[in-house]
DNA sequence: TTGACATTTGAACAATTGTTCAAATGTTGG
DNA sequence: CCAACATTTGAACAATTGTTCAAATGTCAA
């Protein structure tokens, strides 16, 4: 592991270490949500969670389709459910 | 999951999230360091360190170990290996 | 006990960051 | 095209946080 690799995986897990982006890929684990929808269940507003969309899709953790005048985000790959649980591990001890 | 523990995972991640930190980590792979060593490998006064590893101990992510002056740290489990793993290879898609 | 070294602690400062608000942009049906 | 809804954007504010500095604590050898 060289020296660079290990910002870059600070930065990866600062996406992780915010609860309402915690949230939103939770909200996101069983299938894709709106983003109204998103908002909606986690009682903040769509602009808020718009923000945090962002930058779990800067960081590739989602991925977004639109249809029609929504916009339909979802788990980007296997990892993100991957990293969850092994952190959900190392906290039921 | 229950809603509580997203925040619990939260701030798991946020311990991570932090280049010092997660340097830190990474100079206790292989075994056991001083916190002066630690320091001098990262170029950062040991008070600096000293108050991440504080942080990291508090999260159970390191555990200490006092021989004379000197107190050393090491990596509470494997899960912190597994864990960095998992970001790693997200990253490196 | 004293001096030297190692580590910790607390307060202060600067920098980063999440939310809010208002305004802009996209999209569709009428 | 226009109105209504969905989402995004940018600036501003408040809150959180990492480092610095000075001082305190801990440990041991002389």
């Amino acid at each position: 592991m060289r020296e660079n690799e290990l910002y870059d995986l600070a930065e990866l897990f600062k996406v992780f270490g915010d609860s309402t982006r915690i949230r939103i890929l939770y909200a996101l684990f069983e299938h894709e949500v709106s983003v109204n929808d998103i908002a909606e269940q986690l009682s903040m507003t769509a602009s808020a969670v718009s923000h945090q969309l962002r930058i779990l899709k800067q960081n590739k953790l989602i991925k977004s389709r639109r249809e029609g005048k929504q916009m339909y985000y979802s788990l980007a790959d296997d990892h993100v459910k991957t990293i969850m649980a092994m952190g959900m591990e190392h906290i039921e001890e």
